[in-house]
DNA sequence: CTATTTATTGAACAACTGTTCAATTTATTG
DNA sequence: CAATAAATTGAACAGTTGTTCAATAAATAG
């Protein structure tokens, strides 16, 4: 019947070329012609994939998802103690590890968008969300070995990550790349203590 | 000789335009052409008070500054003592007095265009940074009365509004209005423990 | 080989983009 | 009133926007 089915993979590679895109000339004003041209092929292709440019954009939003994820599981699989993965976990955090993962200007146009579009708006929480409770149930679990002692990871677990939000807000403030890395080292200490693991 | 002078009457007639339409349509879909509109203007006429578009955004920036500088100026008309003052601010800062005085929505797209401008970067930061530093002035003031302990009132001020832009960031991120307030409520409460004025 | 289905093209659409510029209106000054 | 200078208009520019649609190319199933 027709041609393989090699949907996924193309929707997959527009996505994709639609973040590349965004990197450069900002997620607004990256058009649907832009996306084409990098990939160099017809506009209407893509309308064929996405209907509108919002499915696009949710595409993107969930690719964002992914990429977070990945440094949970790399977390997960490099160590075996609940303990160990927290602490390897907060590491990346807080370092340049997760704010490389995903493109600053990109994001945070993402994130004003949900101001907007309720739609935006309830698949973006949903990601914040997600990694959220993913890291509440590490937290449960390092509570369970006596590693720690959180009585409630979830209240927990929402306040490291406000203090995540916060930091990458406010570094980008910063002018110097030492008073960066200073705010991003005195942070992750303060998430530490949250935690009652200071050294 | 000639008309007389109305030239900044307008410019800031057509900021505020720019402003109100940004919080409707978006900052990067406001067009010059929707700004004539919502003043029942000539585009043109526009582009004969700000050259270029950027021109317009610069000055969206500055227009916000004015708003958050005016919440200073509210908790210092209304107090004497330092440590009022510093009481009032901070009260201010962490309630919907402080969120509800620039759209959510512009405020996270001009940062965002932070990452593809040096120039909106630089104007950006300096608003950051210009509120930062009369916080922290008050704090010295509030040192010098022996009201605080604050050997150094930068560092503190910084913490203070990573805090704060963290907390911004976060509650959005939460789904229902009680979940809100609880987590505004509990940031207050550490920026007031971080000056040593916990209850 | 043929029929079917999907992938892809290419042209077209009206609407909108930021800018430019000459012409006109308006108010003030001498 | 006349001269001047700024405020404002209105038309035009080439380029881009998101979408639509019929036509064509390509791959697979019977």
């Amino acid at each position: 019947m027709g041609l393989s089915n090699i949907t996924e993979i193309r929707k997959r590679e527009i996505v994709e070329a639609f973040y590349q895109t965004a990197i450069k000339e900002g997620l607004e004003s990256t058009s649907i012609a832009k996306i084409a041209k990098t990939l160099n092929i017809q506009p209407s292709l893509i309308v064929h994939y996405y209907k509108t440019k919002d499915e696009l954009i949710t595409a993107l939003i969930d690719h964002c998802l992914e990429l977070y994820l990945k440094i949970f599981e790399k977390a997960y699989l490099t160590n075996e103690d609940p303990l160990d993965m927290l602490v390897s976990l907060i590491n990346s955090m807080f370092s340049k590890d997760w704010n490389d993962l995903f493109d600053d200007g990109v994001y945070y146009s993402a994130y004003a968008m949900v101001f907007r579009e309720p739609a935006f708006r309830e698949k973006f929480s949903k990601i914040h969300k997600e990694l959220r409770v993913k890291f509440s149930s590490l937290l449960k679990d390092c509570d369970n070995t006596g590693a720690i002692n959180c009585k409630n990871p979830n209240e927990t677990a929402n306040r490291i990550f406000f203090l995540l939000d916060g930091t990458y807000f406010f570094i980008n403030m910063l002018s110097t790349q030492k008073e960066q890395d200073e705010h991003l080292k005195q942070s992750k200490l303060l998430s530490l203590e949250m935690l009652g693991l200071k050294k």
